[in-house]
DNA sequence: CAGAATCCAACCCGATACTG
DNA sequence: CAGTATCGGGTTGGATTCTG
């Protein structure tokens, strides 16, 4: 990837903010958590199911991490029992889109990468 | 999630294959070393030197991961210095384009994003 | 240059228990 | 249902040293 000035943002920039977001959207449950969060926005126990393999503890602070970038919104209905709900902002749904592209490449891929990891078992 | 016998990978599912392929595209140094590979080969300190504040032993062992699923190729010339250069498979380029757009994405919605953290703050 | 090996601190993250 | 608080083990991963 070669260097624009004119994009103020590089990744490959420990420094640079569009690091850290990345780092988010990419943590261990980041990217299903944004992919499960599109196109229908999902209550908190919806998610957990969801996501396979993933705790109370770190839905709730993927969850966050990502309202603080503003990806996802929290909605609260302050009802008996609780009913809260998360969607995507639009720029959640922006990224959201690339994450879900980026699983289906995933997916086109799959039959050929078990085979390469058979060969090197 | 249910079984599809037509969609044989379910990232969501835990025990699925393509999980794990997933977190080695998205672990700390996968994503990021992937995009540098794309479109050229790139030689082991070029690696490290692209991607900022990554160590040689996390490089190494992200590049042995990638590998083993068949995206990175490893071509080795035993000269003087060694020459050793690694490079996308087909598969890897179908991966890699897929994070560069997941990249791209996310310069798009960035300045909005630190608007969000700022405020936040 | 391209890595392997070792050591060890930091933190990730799951389990459990508890709250409104 | 939707979380929070605390604890502790296990893994991650950086620094350092060494080799071909």
């Amino acid at each position: 990837m070669a260097e624009d000035p004119r994009r103020p943002f590089d990744v490959f920039s420990g420094a640079c903010p569009s690091r850290e977001v990345l780092e988010h959207v990419t943590s261990r449950w980041g990217s299903l958590t944004l992919a499960a969060l599109s196109p229908e926005p999902a209550r908190f126990g919806e998610l957990r199911r969801c996501v396979d393999g993933v705790s109370d503890k770190m839905l709730s602070q993927t969850l966050k991490a990502l309202e603080a970038d503003g990806l996802v919104e929290r909605h609260v209905q302050s009802t008996l029992p609780p009913n809260v709900d998360y969607r995507l902002t639009p720029n959640g749904e922006t990224v959201a889109a690339a994450v879900k592209q980026l699983i289906l490449a995933l997916y086109a891929v799959m039959p050929e990468v078990m085979e390469s990891k058979a060969q090197s078992a």
